[in-house]
DNA sequence: CAGGCAATTGTAAGCGCTTTCATTAATTAT
DNA sequence: ATAATTAATGAAAGCGCTTACAATTGCCTG
């Protein structure tokens, strides 16, 4: 591996000059510039990041901790990033957390191990105490879609009680006022404030919440098809379903098909996430849009600004979920 | 930051013995290891994975080039690759290329500029001819997704020709004679292999091959779409569609259903790869899995093998679709 | 109990770069 | 033309670790 030594000598001059050519720092000559260039041409150079780190202390890399590689959620999250970082120059170092609070651990600890200059997470699994315990330590890192009150400068996130709110809002906009609600799982922040939202637009309506058509799933579709199930077993009433997210919403659809209802004709089903198949449906699924790539971005412009110190780019803590109109909503008959 | 120099004082050892114990390295007494572990616990330290890479000249870091973040695909296939890395206690730096020969390079040569140990490369737009250099240059990496001969034991893939043949195989099977065929881009040779084995499956039945009856699209929904309407337009008949991949078949389906035509008692249709919705949607779709996870396996596998010499996994160099028997295909009546 | 061998530990020379400080060259002001 | 500035460079001290190689120590054997 030639080193900025062996080009310091062959184009003349010091390793400080190369160094300086290298980093764009510091006052060179244009003369001597090109004099370095062509040396580093002719040797075949290649930049040792690595030592470079070292002696400047600073790695230009972020490390990224999410629960799973898998699904498309993630990889919106961190295009979003990456496309901010990429124009900078900086890289990205990603690690999964699996929701187990020892694998988290472990993971932040080996981020900051290869001194990341920040990090961006989006862990489950750890206490808010252990978060704000970092951020009292110095590291650099941004929370996404979590809120931490201590740290809610480092926290981005969505509002999710407005997004749970606007799904129910749509229906009883278009005359529903049997809605029943299938839920994420309550282990997850998420899963309670979209129920929330969901009760803040009932009781705005001046509607009782009725807990009996509520069900618990777990996010997946087949959670979705079981509390569809449960609810007409139950002999419960309803001409509309919200759903915690797309997925239970499919597997609501399917239960429901299945048990001779038509969406929307019979009963209309609302989803929230916004995924790209919510759109491939026929008829395309009406959901609340999550802006996740949106959230990578702010997190790469919280790193960029903060930490990089380059510039100032549009910002924001708490994201706005949308309702986006599809075919399986209409008035009841 | 605390260093090991100053856990060797607080634990009257040199530092060289810390080292020792960090990496479990040499021979180091046991009475003397609990005294550097209780040395390294009360200062706080933490280990300084650069400086150690600088000295070693090992980063234990994998570099990854893949064309987007978003979707499901490239998630499922890191994933795959993360699992057994994490085992093994290596890190994946990521990037995008974005399909752009300029780009590709450049992230390339910033990976190599880190000293990653390796690289696993889905890069789409650099030539053969590059990667071959890289390789003979000494550079560790395995290609993904391609086949390259001059380098085939650095390649892993998939048999597309034979997914191809499955998929209308399987339509011969049940019954069909007249079978359309929606091609992703030729720009891509997963679209040409596809639709190779399905030439194949198609003369190995004594079927001539109709080019009227094949339409390229472009692997999105919207050209699943404009595929069947093409078909239809020109007045095509055909009781079968195969579709270069799972999107398209969506598109198709659509369509199909758009026109007044049923899947799968007027038509049958199957996609290609068996991404998570294929199995959600009522019917679910037939099509042909793509072990995707078990690429990115595949990929640590061989990173672990050939460049860290841990053991010796499963490999394989090239994986075999399946057929996914679901809803959308019957034999014609 | 000396000699020999293996198990432990320490010494110190880097790894390849950045960066402060000093030095020298080039300009500008007087 | 000379002093005062400013621009360009170079010298050299690290950055925090790994890793030969050397030096000790401990334990056996004869």
């Amino acid at each position: 591996m030639v080193t900025i030594k062996q080009v310091s000598e062959k184009a003349g001059v010091s390793s400080a000059t190369v160094s300086r050519v290298i980093n764009d720092t510091g006052t060179v000559k244009e003369k001597t510039r090109k004099l370095v260039v062509a040396a580093m041409e002719e040797l075949g150079y290649r930049h040792n990041v690595v030592a470079a780190s070292l002696a400047s202390n600073k790695t230009n890399t972020v490390g990224y901790v999410v629960p799973e590689l898998h699904g498309s959620f993630f990889g919106s999250m961190m295009g979003g990033t990456e496309q901010s970082l990429r124009a900078a120059r900086k890289h990205m170092l990603i690690a999964t957390g699996h929701s187990d609070e020892t694998i988290e651990k472990a993971q932040i600890e080996a981020l900051l191990s290869r001194r990341c200059d920040a990090l961006i997470l989006h862990v489950e699994a750890v206490t808010d105490d252990y978060l704000v315990n970092l951020v009292q330590q110095g590291v650099k890192l941004v929370v996404v879609n979590r809120y931490i009150a201590e740290i809610d400068d480092n926290c981005i996130s969505l509002d999710n009680v407005k997004g749970g709110y606007l799904a129910t809002k749509h229906m009883l906009d278009i005359g529903h006022t049997q809605i029943a609600y299938l839920a994420g799982s309550f282990f997850k922040a998420d899963a309670i404030n979209r129920l929330i939202g969901h009760k803040q637009a009932l009781s705005e309506a001046g509607l009782e919440y009725d807990a009996s058509l509520m069900y618990e799933g777990n996010f997946q579709a087949k959670s979705g098809a079981e509390g569809i199930r449960a609810l007409l077993a139950k002999g419960k009433l309803f001409s509309a379903v919200a759903c915690a997210n797309d997925e239970m919403a499919f597997g609501a659809m399917n239960a429901l098909r299945e048990m001779g209802k038509r969406v929307p004709e019979d009963i209309s089903v609302i989803g929230f996430d916004n995924i790209d198949f919510a759109s491939y449906l026929t008829p395309g699924l009406t959901t609340i849009d999550y802006p996740v790539r949106q959230i990578g971005t702010m997190a790469a412009h919280w790193v960029l600004d903060r930490v990089y110190g380059k510039g100032s780019h549009a910002f924001k803590h708490v994201l706005d979920p949308r309702l986006i109109l599809r075919g399986t909503t209409s008035s009841p008959e």
